[in-house]
Formats: C-alpha cells, structure tokens, sequence
DNA sequence: GATATAATTAGATATATATCTAAACTATAT
DNA sequence: ATATAGTTTAGATATATATCTAATTATATC
C-alpha cells in the first residue's frame, strides 16, 4: 500500500548518517569505502545504510570493477517529498473530484439500485455499475481510520445482508486494503473507478 | 545542531500511526479520544505520538474543559520538507557565495596574514578579520564528514601550532559542531559571517 | 469537598534498528 | 590458481521506540 511507501520514505530520512551520507554525495557520486572513512564507520554498517537508501529509491549505485560507486538520485527524492505532502493533505482527493463530470450514470445508479432507506436492493451484475455502488459506500467509511472485520460487517449491513460479498469486493476493487484482520480505505487514487472503465 | 532537526521531522513522519493521525486531522481538529477510537488504540499511545508530532511542530493542541483538540501545523510541514530538500541538495551554499561582493578585505587578510607555505603567521586580532582567517581554513574540511579532536588538532597544526585555540575559535563561531568527542562543520548558513558584521 | 472525565506519566514488554566483528563472496590482477 | 581489494552477509549487542496497563494529574461539575 502507499502509506508503508511513504513510511520507508521518511525512515530513510530520520538517521542523522543517512543524511550525512545523502550531503556527501550530493556533490557527485563517492564510493563505499570513502565514505566508510569519512564517516568514521565500518563497511558493513555503509551497506546497511545504502540498501535502506536504495531501497527508498534516493540513490543508486554503479558498479566499477570492485569497487560500487553511489550518488543520488535527485527526482526521488523530490518525488517522495511531494508525495507525503500530498498525502497528508489529502489533495489527490480534490482533484479526483473535479475529474468526474459524467454524472448521469452515477445518478441513475444511486436512483435505481438504493432504496429511500438507503438499503441497497441488489448488487449490480454490471461491472461500470457495481463500482459506482460500491464507491458509493465506501465513501461513508473514514480515511485513516482501521476497522476490524466484524466493524466492516456491521458497517455494510445496513446496506445489504450479503456482507461478505461486498467486503471482498471492497477489497478486490482497491477501495480497501486488508491486513491481519484489520481493514483500512485506500485513498481514491488506488480505487478502481468506474470513470476510468472505457 | 540543524541536522537534529531534519531527522526529527523525518523520525515524527515515519511512523504510520503518525501519518493515519495526520491524515485524520487534515479534515479538521479531532480530540485526543476520538482519535483513539479511530485508530484502535489506546489513548496513552495517542498521547505519546501527539507528543512526537507536537515536538516537530507538525501539530498544535487548543484545550477546552477536559477536552485537548489537535489540529494540523501546514506551514511547518512544508516547511520541514523544504528544509530537508534545501539540506540535502546544499542550496544553501550556493546562496551564500553570490552574497560576497566585497572581496577586497578578505583578499587583503588572506595575503598578509598568511605565508606563501599556507601557514597562518598569526591569529588575527580584529574580529573581522580573525573571522576571514577562520573561515578560510575551515572551507578546506569536508561537509558531513565525522571528525576526531585528534583528527581537528592534525588538521590544524599545518596552519598554526595553537591548534587549540583555533579548535575552540571555530566552535565559538559556529563553524563546526561538537558532540561527545566528535566534530562536525556546520552548513554554512550557521558560520558567523563576517561580511554580516558592520 | 466528592466525583467524573480526559489526559498524561510511569513502568513493562516486545519489536526494530544502528553498529560492530568475522566470514563469505566477487571481480580483478599476478 | 592464488592473492588481493572491495563489498556483502551473518550473527551479536545495545539502544530506541510503539504499545499496553496502572497510577497520577488536571479540569469541571455536583
């Protein structure tokens, strides 16, 4: 999922070496061994430094007879930057919005397939369909928050007494992302859209 | 020092709790125990990561009767990723070598304060100029690089025999960075400047 | 004052991680 | 093929930290 991406991100980025090491080659690239001396550092702990580094995407390496030459790799870590912002402040949730200017079919949806009551009468067989149910949903659960199974069940009932169907769709769909028992929305970046099927 | 500050920043960002919390207060302020319901955790643990947020400046707490609201800090997370790119990508010091148009004095004190051998003749007793000679000799240690009192003292000795006099100079003028027998050169944005004196 | 509610602090535990030494691996050079 | 130099992997250790429960503090209401 993209949290743990940007979780990486930012734990490449809170040990004082690793930066150090960031500003040395951010003057061209240096290789393992220099650096282990300009850090006052064995070898092996550079290694440990440099995979959590390339790990994240912030450098990569090029390798010369023996001897593994690193330097930075500047859009990265720009990208990773903009991303956790972006992130936080939910913008990709704005800007999907505006993006969605054929309505009609959302409209006859919601009109057709719920209920006053809210209830959802079938599940649409229709694949276009079905998203924009199963979006309509999702989108009265909360960003961040993690529910557990049995919240997830109690949350769809209302709608439909065929829980767990809808709950693997959720998932299946990307509106959801599931680990260990626990559940947690997706933000609208990674959902399947029914905007986006042709 | 100023790389604490960066990796603060990062430590506080890294964690996905931390980011679920923030993500959680971008759509306004939510109290302490609400997010612990949202979360699944125990307000204690809330407690201590609004703690860490708090510390890096990326929240801000409003109490009213029992209640303590946390709410989002904008600036200073785009602040804090500024600084980390600004850091990383040394634009600072490239700044700061446009804003030296007055060269006529340094050029003065570095011809006759120093001996065509490059050893210092003697510790400038003007502030300005002491400044000048500091800063010359400073510029030939390396960013990021971890050094030794010992490796300072061998580092000085081929410029003047009171190695540790200047030793203390760069320290008191913010040149360098010391901690528990370790030195370190500060950014140059830290130096005492001495085209900043009047 | 007594009681209730929200928050914090203290203390415990389990996991993660930064660092080291020693060993293994890899690519060149003799 | 053997040696050498640089790197990586494995394993050990010490520190940091995310989480919990229990106890304490802070504020408000009765």
């Amino acid at each position: 999922m993209q949290l743990d991406k940007i979780v990486n991100y930012h734990k490449a980025l809170s040990d004082p070496t690793r930066l150090r090491i960031l500003l040395l080659l951010s003057k061209g690239e240096v290789h393992g061994q220099a650096l282990a001396e300009k850090l006052n550092l064995s070898q092996p702990t550079v290694t440990h430094h440099a995979a959590k580094l390339r790990e994240a995407a912030l450098i990569t390496e090029r390798r010369d007879k023996n001897t593994v030459y690193f330097m930075l790799n500047p859009e990265f870590i720009q990208a990773g930057s903009e991303a956790s912002l972006k992130f936080i402040f939910s913008k990709g949730v704005e800007d999907m919005e505006k993006e969605s200017p054929d309505t009609s079919l959302k409209d006859s949806v919601l009109r057709n397939f719920f209920a006053k009551d809210g209830r959802l009468r079938q599940i649409p067989a229709q694949y276009k369909k079905k998203l924009i149910a199963l979006q309509y949903m999702v989108e009265k659960l909360e960003p961040g928050v993690v529910y557990t199974e049995k919240e997830i069940n109690e949350f769809i009932k209302p709608f439909h007494e065929d829980y767990a169907t809808i709950r693997r769709e959720f998932i299946m769909h990307q509106f959801m992302y599931r680990q260990n028992e626990h559940y947690e929305l997706n933000p609208p970046e990674l959902w399947t859209h029914w905007e986006n099927v042709k």
